[in-house]
DNA sequence: AGTTAAAATGACAACGCTGTCAATGCTCTA
DNA sequence: TAGAGCATTGACAGCGTTGTCATTTTAACT
């Protein structure tokens, strides 16, 4: 039942070491020896043991998925993508949710590094952008990747770190509702801490001005990731006593756009004849709204494969350097049915 | 910077066996050595390494959580809930996310539990009521606990189960729309394949013949567990060739019902003037729909924690047996804006 | 063929903990 | 107070692998 290293050794004749080079696909194995030790793996169908491998080796076979958000289609998109790496990889992925304003947060972690012996960690929003986390893992000296909102050449040091161009994406979306001719066009932020409300802020203001309209205060909401804040968000952007004229509204991500849409429903407001509304993410209840959002779909899942994949080619020294990593993501417009042609409010 | 069982024992003034003794919190030590020892231990904040607790022990201190489940909130539930135990106890999670239809499935599953060595697994349907995969376990002797629909006294060896009580929930949610008046109740059920489904539907069943209304095949619709379905199964039952006059419609789950709920809306009709729909299990998007939905509370992470509960129970030995375990949930009615009293449709 | 360097392989001691079993300390009884 | 018997502690091997370093084999030259 239980396969040892030592018994793959036997079987093919050869030490354990050498068995131990196979595995680990280590350099100076003579192709010859390595085919024997190979069949004899799999005659055996010999797992190396987890445990044994962290215990004795300098890193171990265990990365680390830290992530404080709310939002499970996120959660559940990132953990797969990094977990389809780490199969691949022989690792095991430890999955650390953890909150932010939890005082015991940083004592948390550090039981985690320490207990499982961590080769690596990939930080997810918004932890990732806590310069008091990222001093700590340095400190500590581990390896870690960092989800980010933004592009690449930005940062001076970002060799360790993946964007996500909520800037880019943002405009993009903002184009094309001014494009079917809105020009009040509100905005329900996000948490004002993730580094996203502020970039996809700027690609709206960006898109606005490159099309010559005003950018106006009022027209922003001040809100959080959540349903219930599209809600208020929208509710306070549409109210009668705001002389604001709206012809449109961009929802922090879909879930807020989810929200504004649920508050125009309580409005009677028509969605898109009167009001169009767009999301970010394009996660899965983007396509269960009525109408469907329009919104900026997002990849998680390869995002954070990719992440894995940047983590991986720092602590296993460039194994093998199969597939270019992508550094920067550009999230895409998806129209569906929240959004159509400004109704004429002048 | 790394502290060792040794060093521990040192500043302790004793062995490293006693020590063990203490982190394992074994009978036979002297309470002052207790407090002596776990001094040391703060004082170093020491960590166990869990990899040598695991080569070195008989048992692992990783527990695996096996899901083929689409749905990110049930799935994201049912990690916190065993994660939060796995804490308290020092073990780790191992996920394993996995798709019944696909052909690797055993071996994947006998791999992961190879390499990690785990000391037991919480399986969530509908894999937790695969026979194939209970026998296989059985085979290889690992600890295991299954999350299954339907209530402890029916099976005979129901030692190693959670159950939900959907036979209860549906009877509920079926009396609460009878209670309103309709006569004429549509269900779009979910996956065959899930007990839960069989369940509910037995629920519905028996509530329908305690009110003395028949049951009619032309009400049910087999579908599946997502939004699509829920979506083609409300616009079946409520076409106009199916003279069905169905005034409310019971969603397998959330999803189904937001399906059916868009459906409607589609096709203008009003909820909940004009048709009632309810979901199952309260996920977050039950709130998140317009109008909200009328469900069944069922409280996945408080399930999924007494899950981890039930199989440290087995696997540490009763080492501390503090909490009563539940074994059977039954999920709770909630009412929101989705029901309403039926619309007379003699 | 003889020499030398490089490549391939192996022997063996860690890694940090727990299980086993022996040794010691303590309590209680006669 | 001695001895039995249990509670408490410790010495030491071993879990299955990798790192180090020594050894053997191969290749590449004179």
């Amino acid at each position: 039942m239980k396969v040892t290293i030592n018994d793959v050794a036997k079987l093919a004749g050869v030490s354990m070491k050498t068995v131990s080079r196979v595995i680990n696909k280590e350099p100076s194995v003579r192709k010859k020896t390595y085919d024997i030790v190979m069949n004899a793996v799999k005659e055996l169908n010999y797992q190396p043991n987890i445990a044994a491998r962290n215990l004795a080796g300098t890193s171990s076979f265990a990365v680390g998925l830290v992530y404080d958000n709310p939002n499970a289609y996120y959660v559940i998109d990132m953990q797969n993508g990094v977990l389809s790496r780490c199969k691949d990889e022989g690792y095991e992925l430890v999955i650390h949710p953890c909150s932010y304003s939890d005082d015991n947060m940083e004592a948390d972690f550090i039981t985690m590094i320490k207990r499982s012996r961590l080769a690596g960690l990939v930080l997810t929003p918004p932890l990732s952008e806590q310069q008091k986390i990222i001093d700590m893992l340095d400190e500590i000296g581990i390896q870690y990747v960092r989800l980010l909102s933004g592009r690449a050449t930005e940062t001076e040091n970002s060799s360790n770190c993946i964007f996500v161009d909520d800037f880019a994406a943002a405009h993009e979306i903002t184009e094309h509702l001014i494009s079917l001719g809105h020009k009040r066009i509100g905005f329900v932020l996000g948490d004002k801490e993730h580094k996203s409300t502020s970039e996809r802020l700027a690609g709206y203001r960006q898109a606005l001005q490159d099309h010559n309209i005003n950018y106006c205060e009022e027209h922003i909401f001040e809100g959080s990731y959540s349903f219930e804040s599209g809600v208020l968000g929208a509710q306070h952007l549409l109210k009668d006593s705001n002389k604001n004229n709206i012809s449109a509204i961009l929802g922090g991500n879909d879930e807020v756009a989810a929200g504004a849409l649920f508050a125009a429903r309580l409005m009677n407001i028509d969605i898109p004849a009167q009001l169009s509304i767009t999301g970010f993410e394009d996660s899965p209840f983007s396509r269960q709204t009525w109408p469907k959002l329009t919104t900026a779909h997002q990849a998680n899942n390869v995002i954070s494969e990719h992440a894995a994949r940047l983590l991986f080619s720092k602590t296993r020294g460039s194994r093998k350097q199969d597939k270019e990593i992508i550094s920067t993501f550009t999230p895409s417009l998806v129209i569906r049915q929240s959004t159509g042609v400004a109704a004429d409010k002048t």
